[in-house]
DNA sequence: GAGTGGTCTAGACCACTCA
DNA sequence: GAGTGGTCTAGACCACTCA
């Protein structure tokens, strides 16, 4: 008689220490920002070599999570740094110094979630959103338009005065605010005809060409937690990417 | 008396290993699809420890050099393979399958390279160029407009003959027919209005947006071989991207 | 059953940081 | 000089592939 169930599934002991390490990322042991105990100390604690350790540690800083400093120690990643915060910006201007947009706040209220939001964010339909609105300027210029939709469950009490109070930077503000870490993002991208009250915004004749990008933003466990939608003016912008 | 003359630059054995294993790449003596030596027989030929030729292996695979097969062996990464062909490519349809579209060559002929283009190439301006335009079809709805600007000098005798041989899929053509093989890309993405000769390429109407992506392709050593600005009509395709 | 890559250990030593 | 992560070794054993 063949088995019909999948083999027991052999699961290495890094990965299981990558998962407790991943816990307490999660439950807040450690915060964004600062050490983790040393490789020695956690191969002590699981009773696994440091060999091991290292190897979860490693994959946890390809993906982000950690950050290895030779010398110094292993640092929770956050969001606040100088660095991270040009992580997931791709609008770039075409010359002179990559430089981060003046987020500036024009609504947020509570709206339903309609039924693809909904399924983006794996939320019911109906569900109650956050929904922001603001433009990004670099200097005077506008560049982007954007609306973004958080679940209201996640982010609770979230108004203007508090998105204002971290200056708009919003990955910053779910971290210290929320305890909610961006990790990965999947973007589509169109481009559409302006329409006239984005036009009139962005300052450009309605029918003008624009970048479209939709954005799901991950957390841990792949849990989605924001949708968002950005309008970009790429007349002396532009959308960069690397394909390794 | 302080030393000013930089640090000694330090250079791990693994580093070393993975040049010559790239050297060995490049010079062809394995070849795209076959298997490279095992790591006890690289170790014993380089004198080095297996963990060492691992550290090594491992990074030529997170590169995407390689390719490795637990049981099988390690193979030489190759852009015939099926799922490479999909590696660099980013538009894909709102609904459905992704399915790889079907390119159509336009015009293949010889021009000299502009200022901007030869200073993304890396060679003097005015040199030889092969300049290919395509259109790019799923099903029969054209969705994209290509122009291929390419350094005569590395692509020899290339010509419309020899494109349509290889199905007009190039990265597989340059690997096969002149070994230059596409390791990263970087790409800047504009959103446009169609100028007519494209619109009735594309079957719009002239000023519809359009999404423009400038790519320069590399090989080993990040040298630039390809620059291509593809005009894409994303009415029912996007380009995806996900940021981790 | 032979051969491959994958995991895990234990231990030595090195590069780097900071006080 | 103490403590961190980074490299390197040697060896045992495991998961997987293929004939």
């Amino acid at each position: 008689m063949s088995n019909s169930n999948p083999a027991p599934a052999f699961r290495p002991l890094y990965q299981q220490i990558k998962t407790l390490i991943t816990q307490s990322l999660i439950s807040g042991e450690w915060r964004p920002g600062e050490a983790i105990p040393s490789e020695t100390e956690l191969a002590a604690r699981f009773n696994v070599s440091q060999g091991t350790v290292r190897k979860a540690i490693n994959e946890l800083a390809d993906e982000n999570l950690l950050i290895r400093q030779q010398g110094k120690g292993t640092f929770v990643a956050s969001h606040t740094e100088e660095k991270r915060q040009f992580h997931f910006l791709r609008i770039s201007p075409d010359q002179g110094e990559r430089v981060y947009p003046k987020g500036e706040l024009l609504s947020c209220k509570r709206t339903k979630a309609d039924a693809a939001t909904a399924r983006l964010l794996e939320i019911p339909a109906g569900a109650t959103l956050v929904t922001i609105t603001r433009l990004m300027r670099v200097g005077a210029e506008p560049v982007c338009w954007e609306e973004i939709r958080l679940p209201a469950a996640i982010f609770k009490g979230l108004n203007a005065a508090k998105i204002n109070q971290y200056g708009c930077k919003l990955y910053s503000m779910f971290e210290s605010a929320y305890s909610v870490r961006i990790l990965q993002v999947a973007e589509q991208i169109k481009a559409v005809a302006a329409e006239p009250a984005v036009a009139t915004l962005l300052g450009v004749t309605p029918g003008t060409p624009l970048l479209r990008i939709e954005r799901v933003a991950y957390t841990f466990g792949d849990k989605p937690v924001e949708w968002r939608r950005t309008m970009c003016n790429t007349k002396s912008f532009h959308y960069m990417n690397k394909i390794v």
